[in-house]
DNA sequence: CACCGTATGTAAAAGCTGTTAACATTCAGC
DNA sequence: GCTGAATGTTAACAGCTTTTACATACGGTG
């Protein structure tokens, strides 16, 4: 990537930064990682990354933001892939498959995303992915229009108030996402696999989305 | 705790330095968390650990299981309190709901828990709090027996070849886990109230295991 | 083009940490 | 009581993060 290692000043350190640290966690480990190696891979002294990066943290808080771009461009690919042609539902669980595939060909990636909740900071590229989750959701509903309710649940509720449909892609989106979330959690850590070797995140992911969808819209 | 800091020996070293990381551990992070602080806190020197754990990943992996422990008792007591009387679903709702209490009031814990996925350890302690849940499915199923099925879903297959009652509560109980930590890990991570301030986890979570159970048992 | 403030790099050092090695003390069994 | 094993201490090393002082390049202004 980097080239000319001639001149004094780098001209893109504060990049090469991230993606040298990428490359380190994506190998190494993000308890392995440390801003020495970085800086050296870039191809500078160690104090050269705190020109550009207030501390450690910093750093790997960019770095971080790099994951989560590219988990959002797993996703938007899953969904285009598979828009339209196959079923609404089936375009919900190639999304959510591809996440269980980034948190298994990026492991260390999708680690370092859920490590040490962050304060306060809310980037948009955090939600981003999930957005395409949303859109997903929606384009369900809309093939999928919710019926009159029978039930006691809180679907009689929104059926009576005529939710915003946005609101509800929302919320099943959220659940869709916890879902998936912990089965690539649980798989990372073989507490799938335990008993039943036959279960595997991908057809757990399967049957769970089939059958949330369909209870919170039949409902 | 440890009230005389006299003889040269400590007598119970061991356990001590477990407890005295959790409390580290519970007040400023895993990151902040170092191995001489733990010792200083039980009044031995920097390398008496070593004495008895190999390294710090060593140690952590024993504070760890405590963590495990706290959370199986946690989800134990929820389940003990909600049994019976209520219905069996309200039953694996209340343990869903001290899971994510425990996530919430533990949150330094709960992190270090799924910090860097182990490479083969199995520890009976981390799967102990996965069977109250897998129990109270099982109750629950045990109530709400498989109606027949029209559904050209697994469902389908599962009742004509009779399964074992207890591989279906596995993988329920394992679907409801995925689920309920998702959404502590989405919680925790302030992902959750981005949009709807009113959709609070411990809501998501009820309403999304009474789809599930009725879907699954209804299919 | 010369000048100068700023941005960006280096070098050196302080302070902390994990870890090991050599040594000291206590315990437990014979 | 003696002896080996267990457990703790001190000292030291290497590596890391971060800061400080200094060096070099860039870019705009006269």
């Amino acid at each position: 990537m980097s080239s000319s290692p001639r001149s004094y000043h780098h001209g893109n350190l504060k990049d090469a930064l991230i993606v040298a640290a990428a490359e380190l966690i994506d190998s190494h480990g993000t308890t392995e990682f440390s801003i020495t190696d970085a800086a050296n891979r870039a191809g500078v002294s160690n104090a050269a990354p705190y020109r550009h990066y207030k501390d450690k943290q910093d750093l790997l808080e960019h770095v971080r933001e790099l994951a989560f771009l590219g988990l959002y461009e797993a996703l938007d690919q899953a969904s285009h892939e598979n828009s339209e042609r196959h079923g609404a539902a089936d375009q919900i669980i190639a999304i959510g498959l591809a996440y269980l595939s980034y948190a298994r060909d990026k492991k260390r990636f999708f680690s370092l995303m859920w490590e040490h909740a962050p304060p306060d900071t809310d980037s948009a590229t955090k939600m981003s992915g999930f957005f395409v989750l949303v859109d997903a959701v929606s384009a369900y509903l809309s093939n999928n229009p919710l019926e009159a309710s029978h039930n006691p649940n809180e679907c009689a509720h929104q059926a009576a108030r005529q939710p915003p449909s946005e609101a509800l892609s929302l919320r099943i989106a959220t659940q869709l996402w916890a879902l998936v979330h912990g089965l690539a959690t649980l798989e990372q850590h073989n507490l799938l696999t335990r008993f039943d070797t036959a279960a595997n995140a991908d057809t757990l992911l399967s049957t769970s989305c089939h059958s949330l969808l369909k209870s919170l819209t039949e409902c």
